[in-house]
DNA sequence: GTAAGTAGTTACCTATAAGTAAGTAGGATT
DNA sequence: AATCCTACTTACTTATAGGTAACTACTTAC
């Protein structure tokens, strides 16, 4: 096996880990709307606006497992949750920077505008 | 609605519909394979290693729709075909990195190592 | 003529992701 | 006393993504 080729099945494998952290409809989604500041359940529903609060409350769980996101709860009344982006989480905004700038892209070639 | 609100919700619906070209488990991995080189179907499979033959054909069918790859038939005996990245999948590169960048990161972090 | 390699296709099945609708709990508002 | 708000949970259903196995068509090698 050529050097180059195990370079990029040894990438293929990393980015099959990665996936399963950020794969899904909604995980980049929630990301996008914490980088943009702490928000509530509701505000982060209302970024999201077709989201159900099934999946939302799924994958702020999933996203506070792997240390994405913090859930900080407030015993003001009527009781407030807060949920905010982690320093790791943090370091993704170069990640989503890269997608939605190579989606404008796309968009322009394809769909043509 | 506040203009950060405003610009939040723009990028998740521009993330939204990159997704749906990105998405999904061998999307990426195929385009990795192909970034590092023409290859034929036989290639791709050995790089992948786990990708059946029906899930490839597919993925690489909506890879070529989306002008991401580009199919080329060789008359040859036996006749080969080669698959390539498009100038328009060649712009992925820096996507790619970004995500293969933040899952040694996050591997470092979580998985401690 | 039998097997192996090229590049797939087809039918069927399963697993998981996501959607729908309703309910829960506590305090505040009218 | 009834309804609203926040932040969810639960049960159930549907849709889609992905997996498995076998088969096709053509050519070359043994």
């Amino acid at each position: 096996m050529s050097q180059k080729e195990d370079a990029c099945q040894h990438k293929i494998l990393i980015l099959k880990d990665t996936l399963e952290v950020i794969q899904g409809k909604w995980r980049l989604p929630i990301i996008i709307s914490l980088i943009h500041g702490n928000k509530r359940f509701g505000e982060i529903q209302r970024d999201i606006k077709d989201i159900s609060p099934k999946m939302l409350s799924q994958e702020l769980k999933a996203l506070e497992i792997n240390k994405i996101i913090t859930r900080t709860l407030y015993d003001s009344m009527p009781v407030t949750v807060e949920y905010s982006i982690t320093p790791l989480g943090k370091t993704m905004h170069k990640l989503v920077d890269e997608i939605l700038e190579w989606g404008i892209r796309f968009r322009k070639e394809i769909i043509g505008k």
